[in-house]
DNA sequence: CCAAGTTATATAACGCGTTATATTTTTATC
DNA sequence: GATAAAAATATAACGCGTTATATAACTTGG
């Protein structure tokens, strides 16, 4: 059956670029269940973001990550409840709540960096340096390579030869 | 500040794409009221598949789509309820629920297919059609791109001048 | 021809983004 | 220095995707 989004084209830009986001990010948990780490993909960059800016607050994590703030409240509230980051109210300015990693979570940030991100970086870019020509046809390759073999079986092959 | 989902590059891939995929539909949704359009702008492309295709069941269009069937149940289930689209019983296999445009689903299409679609069409291409080199450069240039002047800008930019 | 399996759809619950609004603390102004 | 405006965060409600499971209709094998 025709796929649709695909055949509109420009028209359906936003549907095709979150279900393809979906795809990735599901794949990417996929890599992350057979790693035994414990987070939601979309969980990451958060805590990638304390880790590599430091301790930010709620409105510096939304701007840093380009989401809104009520997003970030709850999933820092999330990943506190999970243990891996604490929030402590700033000296000075009681409004502002400052979040930090715990130990718990930079031990899992040091295993990402030194395992992890590595697998899922190279299963994406594995998929994503052979795309050229227009940007509709880099979505339909992407589209395409994802379908013929998901992120995760790139990983699995991976496994054992870092680059 | 830094935008970190970008800084990671392959790393964000998964969400990044949903990112971007949520500012082109809510960029698209203004150009929709704009234009009196009483739609949700993900609903448009259930109605172009029926469109398409004539009228289908729930399974074919989730398969047209690309999403799953739930999806389609509650999205058919709030456009039927809106007045565009109507369900009825397969003769011969009454599990199957077979979508059609109602003479209103029909004629908003008619008014997309004139006014809307074009529209919409003219401000993605604007922005995607400059776009060159590996998919993340073109990412970057996308989303700058659409902080600098958005979809909604250039729909209004376009008006009076059809292609 | 009926019991068991399969298929199509519906429902429930959740993930994660959004907007709108409430609450608390700080800042500014008179 | 009280009061009004602004800023940071929290909460509520919703949009729209998902997975898991229930229900109803059809198909099939003995």
């Amino acid at each position: 059956m025709e796929d649709i989004v695909r055949a509109l084209g420009y028209l359906c830009l936003g549907s095709r670029l979150k279900r393809i986001g979906e795809q990735v990010q599901s794949d990417t948990q996929r890599i992350m269940e057979r790693l035994d780490v414990p987070l939601q993909a979309g969980q990451y960059p958060l805590l990638a973001a304390i880790d590599r800016l430091g301790p930010l607050s709620i409105g510096e994590l939304a701007e840093a990550l380009a989401v809104t703030q009520p997003g970030v409240t709850r999933a820092a509230g999330l990943l506190a409840e999970a243990g891996y980051l604490t929030a402590r109210k700033e000296k000075g300015d009681q409004r502002i709540r400052r979040l930090s990693l715990t130990q718990e979570g930079q031990a899992l940030i040091d295993r990402s960096k030194q395992d992890i991100w590595p697998a899922i970086e190279a299963a994406v870019r594995d998929i994503c340096d052979g795309l050229d020509g227009s940007f509709i046809a880099q979505l339909d390759r992407l589209e395409d390579a994802l379908q013929e073999k998901p992120l995760h079986r790139r990983a699995l092959e991976n496994e054992g030869r870092p680059s």
